[in-house]
DNA sequence: AAATGTACTTTCCTTTTAGAAACTACTATA
DNA sequence: TATAGTAGTTTCTAAAAGGAAAGTACATTT
């Protein structure tokens, strides 16, 4: 008798959500990309409106982003060099991931403080 | 003139993300709660049930599902004492973003292989 | 000339994380 | 008695991540 693989196969659900992670994972990739979508658009701006960011982790987490096209980076070649990020169109594809994200934080939050 | 802040704010979005990520970020955790969803129960079939994770991320990962009340441990005492693991009803409630994460990574999947 | 702004990079250092492999303790089975 | 199954833990080590602070290069403003 074959005695193994007593386990049931959830690959069909995990491959793609982990492949959905590969790319959206870690703490400020997802907060990123929130900050893009309102509309800030330079380094600077995108690092402040996101607490506890360094740019350090701005430059790595940004050029990952800008590898999945999910962001673009522009630059205006005016006389002071101008460098803008902005979403892609395949960047919208996330924002049912981001708004399920919202709204179970949200309610995460009240479940954890009425215990 | 107040020189600073030139962002725009996205602090209502990105704290209920970051606070939903504290909980279902990292690598394991969603892979673990599909694979009990799916109805495996044992530690090991759990584990076997999702290619590359080791024992030891296992246990760590599930303990901080228990923690967070997405997974319950059940000890029965039966003459081999025999453990499960189950989703808690408020497991439930991830459902919206294991689907989007899901639906995100199969489209994801289509778009690297078309380029 | 000095200060400020923009977009990053670099350095240093500490803390985590990750993976492989072996090990434990108990029970059942061959 | 030897092997296998269950549910993990432990050890070791290497790689990665995280944070603070300072630095760079160029341009504009005061």
């Amino acid at each position: 008798m074959t005695g193994k693989k007593t386990y049931l196969s959830c690959l069909d659900s995990v491959k793609p959500v982990r492949d959905a992670l590969d790319v959206i994972n870690g703490k400020w990739k997802l907060p990123i990309i929130i900050s893009v979508g309102v509309g800030n658009e330079r380094f600077t701006d995108i690092q402040e409106s996101i607490p506890g960011m360094t740019p350090k982790a701005m430059a790595k987490e940004l050029k990952e982003l800008v590898q999945h096209k999910l962001i673009e980076r522009i630059v205006t070649d005016d006389y002071p060099v101008k460098i803008t990020y902005r979403w892609t169109p395949y960047a919208n594809t996330l924002t049912p991931i981001i708004d399920a994200l919202k709204e179970w934080g949200i309610k995460h939050r009240e479940e954890v403080f009425k215990k």
